[in-house]
RNA sequence: CGGCUCGAAGCUCAGUCCGGUUGUGAGCAAUCGGUUGAUAACCGAUAGGUCGUUGGUUCAAAUCCAACCGAGCCGACCA
């Protein structure tokens, strides 16, 4: 006995290698790098081996681009929802997959190409291409596992896959077996300069000047209108910019809900909208005119008009797609060259007639106008407008002609003006092959989370035309069909297609580019009119198409259930991959390939505007990755509510950066005081654990029932709110707060402690567990640093959710708790004031006189001596009154250097002078233990 | 234009289906203060909202209805 003991020394103050900044940019990958030397998924294929399967379905991203929110946003929420699974103890294998072919990758390779004045044949796009959608397969593959999602990114699924690309042949010839595959005809931009169709993708608006004109036609079914019409000359008024287009006039376009007139100018009755009547009496410059009748557009349907100057009727019709900007209220319709004109036409059975050939000439059998070239590209072209405002004039059915300038499609190559053509497609047919019917029952089967995609989802179907699924492109699946030469004969045959389907498991569909036809064909195969000279299709398919068969290639072969258990994608998707999924699903094995879909929102900036790279408003996950890092992202797409769109800007940003923080520090604290805690020897029992801790193991318990249900209700936001909430309010203000003064000042061993210890123990274990699947990163980091736990399981994603427990359940300790934490409030405000006043500094500077009624009073005679560590403060008197109120004056005494309280007896043990008698007792069971 | 969704404190989120102490809702941020033994941390107090607007239904509306305003997705390739 000689050296004072220094009293600092004697403090257990938290001691942890659990560092207080993240540091995220920087050690998010290392633990990537750890992750994958241990092969972390593998290691869970292994653990969850038996155990029941729970299977998310990956929705193609497209392989072209960096990543941005929006692809980020996916993969975090498919990786919540297979982090979550795996910890409720499913085997929940996620196996990525890319959108491979298609037009945006096959223009970006036309333009390299073209800058190095390479030949653009098929093969050589292909190549390309190839090359280039790997590319990107492999820079978003390392940018989706930077953000931490887990997965077999090793041997993902591309749609280009010879064995994918044979699955997409075999999944249409169950189309054709159904006789669901037709050849029909649709109108699309064409260039007649480069002699080819283009995508939306290649149309560029600029102006043009084109024709106006304003043409009658005969209407002898006009005393079908209005008996008084009945001798009169009547004609209806059409208006329109692209005169060449009236040889294929098939039908007149009303509004049913516009009125039209009859109008008597001279010895002509005309027709046309009274909406516009004004203007065209102006055009056509009449001097006088007399309404002699009025009608409702609805009158019109299905009665006939002449053509001008084709001996044929032309059929009027009535659609909603008219309208009053311009014209005369009756809309020129000619189903092959315009969609709109195509819907209706479609609608009333007009044949989808095009007389245009590929390079712009009428064709042979156009009487007046054959080899006229629709828009005259050179000075020697014979001008087909020309040619039909001329005829139409000689034949008196021309009212007007003028210039028009406006805005006019134009092909971004040859900068020449585009047309409409209607060219051969193939279509799959919704209706009459009962694929809409199907699948608008099977929707309710689904469970659609949220619930109104099932709404969403049966709308589509309901009015879906059928599904056009040509494209005359280089880069895809070709449409394995074939023709004959000599009869024109379509070979349209399931067995054939499955055998161009082996040949492209072996040598991918390039075969199809580069086998001669009789390579492509069974042995003997012959058109039914005994002809062997065939020869190839040479549309692709549609790449929704590619992508709605991913389950056949992917999860089949793996030996994964049929259907999954969910697809989770945005809400966009309702009209893509949801779609063609479920079509292809239906057609191939009669069911639905989901049992249940997630949509989510879009991300819109912090004004709730989309993002575009021109406002400048868009948020970079590379950029928050450098700035915040990855887990930052992960925590935004728990925050907020991803069911509607979601909001992500600077500020929202830093926000979550301070709640990373919070959540973090309070693991640390915990983690700090687990100092010297074996939880195999130093367990306390429950029945013999202090209240305060009882409390806490109840509340924790709690948290858990909710992040549980939370996560099984893929509700991220609760589980968020439940984790953070705890963080800040149970843990860090209320009960790490009263538990410093036990944690700090009483021996190692001490029951006290143990009992604390034991309590932070099974709180930071159900922190780290029940976050993992949000914040992969540092929850495995917190796993790392809690005793014994890296001996259980290597990383926390090896480990299951804790589960709620009975034991632990307290409901009574809740309630009791809640009350006192009611007086605390009250205490704290009358502290605050006090402090206002400089009375007093900290509160365990105070001493307070709680008043209350005789049950509040008891109750909190009830916590005993214990009080005062409640409030934190270094006295508590309790007086009779009836309303509950908070005195505050100096406490008593000196303040122990050890424990910071203020007592009468500080120094009553002469070893340690500046310590109070509590101090000094846990001093010496300290030295002695 | 059609289908679907969303508008509440500066921010994120409960509450809206099933109207009734829901406007003293929570946390964060802000402001002021305390602490310096979770320390680029921690604790407390204060102040913040005509629940998009306007009408209606009702004894009573953030909640039900209608219209309007604003925002977003889809309608042949952006999650």
């Amino acid at each position: 006995m000689s050296e004072p003991v220094d009293l600092k020394t004697t403090v257990n103050l938290p001691k942890t290698d659990f560092p207080l900044k993240g540091n995220l940019s920087q050690n998010e990958p290392l633990r990537l790098q750890k992750w994958e030397a241990m092969n972390l998924y593998e290691m869970l294929r292994e653990a969850r081996q038996g155990k029941p399967l729970f299977v998310l379905h990956d929705g193609p991203p497209y392989a072209n681009g960096n990543i941005h929110i929006g692809t980020a946003l996916n993969k975090i929420l498919k990786d919540f929802v297979i982090k979550s699974r795996s910890m409720m103890g499913h085997w929940a294998p996620y196996i990525p997959g890319w959108d491979c072919h298609g037009l945006p990758i096959e223009i970006k390779v036309e333009e390299e190409l073209k800058k190095n004045k390479q030949e653009l044949d098929r093969m050589a796009i292909r190549k390309a291409a190839r090359a280039y959608a790997n590319k990107f397969v492999d820079l978003q593959r390392q940018d989706f596992k930077r953000l931490g999602v887990l997965g077999e990114w090793d041997n993902p699924y591309i749609t280009m896959a010879p064995a994918y690309q044979a699955n997409i042949v075999r999944a249409l010839s169950k189309f054709v077996e159904r006789g669901a595959v037709y050849k029909g005809s649709r109108p699309v931009h064409w260039c007649i300069s480069c002699v080819t169709s283009l995508a939306e993708a290649e149309v560029e608006y600029s102006d043009h000047s084109s024709y106006s004109i304003y043409v009658k036609f005969a209407f002898p079914d006009a005393a079908k209108v209005d008996p008084a019409l009945a001798d009169k000359r009547v004609s209806i008024i059409i208006w329109t910019t692209t005169p060449w287009t009236l040889p294929a006039n098939l039908g007149i376009s009303f509004n049913p809900k516009f009125e039209y007139n009859a109008v008597a100018v001279g010895d002509d009755v005309f027709i046309a909208a009274n909406g516009l009547l004004e203007d065209v009496a102006k055009k056509l410059g009449w001097e006088t005119y007399e309404i002699i009748g009025t009608y409702s557009g609805e009158v019109f349907d299905r009665l006939n008009a002449r053509h001008p100057f084709v001996d044929r009727d032309s059929l009027l019709m009535l659609g909603d797609h008219v309208t009053l900007e311009a014209g005369t209220g009756a809309v020129h319709t000619a189903p092959g060259h315009g969609y709109e004109d195509f819907l209706i036409g479609r609608e009333y059975g007009l044949e989808i007639y095009n007389p245009v050939d590929g390079r712009g000439y009428f064709m042979k059998d156009v009487e007046h106008f054959a080899g006229n070239r629709v828009v005259a590209l050179g000075k020697n072209d014979p001008d087909g407008n020309k040619a039909v405002i001329a005829h139409l004039e000689s034949i008196g059915a021309l009212l007007k002609s003028e210039k028009f300038n406006h805005s006019y499609p134009h092909c971004w190559r040859c900068r020449n003006p585009v047309i409409f053509r209607a060219t051969p497609q193939w279509f799959i047919s919704m209706e009459k092959s009962g694929l809409n019917a199907a699948a608008v029952e099977s929707c309710d089967n689904i469970h659609w989370h949220p619930g109104w995609g099932n709404e969403r989802m049966k709308n589509m179907f309901r009015d879906r035309p059928d599904w056009n699924i040509s494209r005359q492109r280089a880069w895809g699946v070709p449409i394995t069909v074939f023709y004959c030469d000599d009869c024109g004969e379509t070979l349209l045959d399931p067995a054939v297609m499955n055998y161009v389907a082996d040949l492209f498991e072996k040598e991918s569909a390039d075969a199809w580019y580069e086998r001669e036809v009789k390579d492509l064909l069974p042995p003997g195969t012959k058109c039914g009119c005994g002809s062997e000279k065939l020869s190839k299709e040479n549309d692709i398919l549609d790449v929704w198409f590619d992508s709605g068969a991913s389950w056949i290639s992917t999860m089949e072969p793996r030996g994964l259930p049929y259907p999954a258990d969910v697809y989770l994608e945005g809400g966009d998707q309702f009209r893509g991959w949801f779609n063609s999924s479920l079509v292809i699903g239906l057609a191939v094995k009669n069911a639905p390939p989901y049992k249940g879909v997630i949509s989510y929102g879009w991300a819109v900036d912090g004004e709730g505007r989309k993002m575009s790279k021109s406002l400048g408003n868009t948020v970079e996950p590379e950029k928050v990755i450098k700035q915040s890092g990855a887990e930052i992202i992960r925590l935004w797409c728990a925050a907020v509510n991803c069911y509607e769109d979601m909001r992500i800007s600077p500020e929202i940003l830093t926000r979550l950066s301070d709640a990373y923080r919070k959540i973090r520090n309070t693991a640390r604290y915990c983690l700090g005081n687990l100092d010297g805690f074996d939880p195999a020897t130093d367990n306390v029992a429950l029945n013999e654990m202090l209240e305060i801790d009882r409390w806490a193991l109840a509340s924790v318990n709690e948290m858990t029932k909710r992040c549980l249900d939370a996560w099984q209700r893929y509700d991220f936001t609760d589980v968020y709110q439940a984790i953070y909430h705890n963080a800040t309010v149970t843990l860090s203000a209320l009960y790490f707060d009263i538990l410093k003064d036990r944690l700090y000042t009483t021996a190692p061993k001490s029951l006290e402690r143990r009992s604390a210890q034991t309590a932070l123990y099974e709180i930071v274990v159900r922190i780290a567990k029940l976050s993992s699947p949000l914040l992969a990163f540092t929850s495995d980091e917190i796993w790392e640093n809690i005793p014994g736990a890296t001996a259980e399981a290597a990383s926390v994603h090896l480990t299951t959710f804790p589960a709620y427990d009975e034991h632990l359940r307290n409901d009574e300790l809740l309630a009791r708790y809640d009350k006192l934490f009611g007086v605390r409030d009250v205490v704290m405000k009358a502290l605050e004031e006090a402090r206002n006043a400089k009375l007093i500094g900290a509160g365990l500077e105070a001493k307070v006189t709680i008043t209350a009624n005789a049950d509040t009073r008891a109750f909190l005679e009830s916590f005993g001596a214990d009080l005062r560590f409640m409030f934190i403060v270094s006295g508590v008197a309790l007086q009779d009154g009836a309303d509950l109120k908070v005195e505050v004056a100096k406490a008593d005494g000196e303040k122990c250097e050890r424990c910071w309280n203020y007592t009468t007896d500080v120094g009553v043990n002469a070893a340690y002078p500046g310590a109070c008698g509590r101090c000094a007792q846990n001093i010496d069971t300290m030295l002695t233990s």
